[in-house]
DNA sequence: GCCAACGTTGGC
DNA sequence: GCCAACGTTGGC
């Protein structure tokens, strides 16, 4: 079982938006980037991620689990890109900040430290547990 | 196939 | 709103 972490504006995509699609989800689309899709691509039925939202916020809110498996994404016209769906499966009582990763000296080494501008990043078991932890989830 | 120019992302 | 980092594009 791997763990991710979905990048997300809420301008663009908010945790609020994601939780009120509910049970059917939604795609995740509009990645262009080859190393987001290989990660993309990596991923199984039923593994989580975190929803993390970026520029406003910068705080992971929530835990989606992936629903679909990695198919074509639609809105990319060169069709090189694909795209996988998610649905919320719990918000974290208290959101886990940037900052709060930052002072961490545990997670120093997450991707969203050290590549901050990659959308979709592999989340190693020990980083997803602190996280899940710190956000007040057991 | 290299690399300069350009566009985009996202933290600050 | 600025700008650094990074990915992509396109000329050669």
């Amino acid at each position: 079982m791997a763990y991710w972490l979905f990048k997300s504006e809420p301008a663009t995509w908010s945790w609020d938006q994601q939780v009120a699609a509910g049970e059917a989800g939604t795609y995740w689309n509009g990645v262009r980037n080859h190393l987001a899709k290989k990660h993309l691509m990596a991923m199984q039925v039923g593994e989580q991620g975190f929803f993390y939202h970026s520029n406003e916020g910068k705080a992971v809110v929530g835990i989606v689990a992936v629903i679909r498996p990695y198919y074509p994404d639609y809105t990319d016209e060169s069709g090189r890109f694909g795209m996988v769906d998610v649905k919320a499966v719990a918000a974290l009582p208290r959101p886990v900040t940037l900052d709060a990763i930052k002072a961490e000296p545990d997670l120093a080494g997450m991707v969203l430290v050290n590549n901050s501008r990659l959308s979709v990043q592999p989340v190693s078991e020990a980083e997803w547990v602190r996280v899940r932890a710190m956000g007040g989830l057991g």
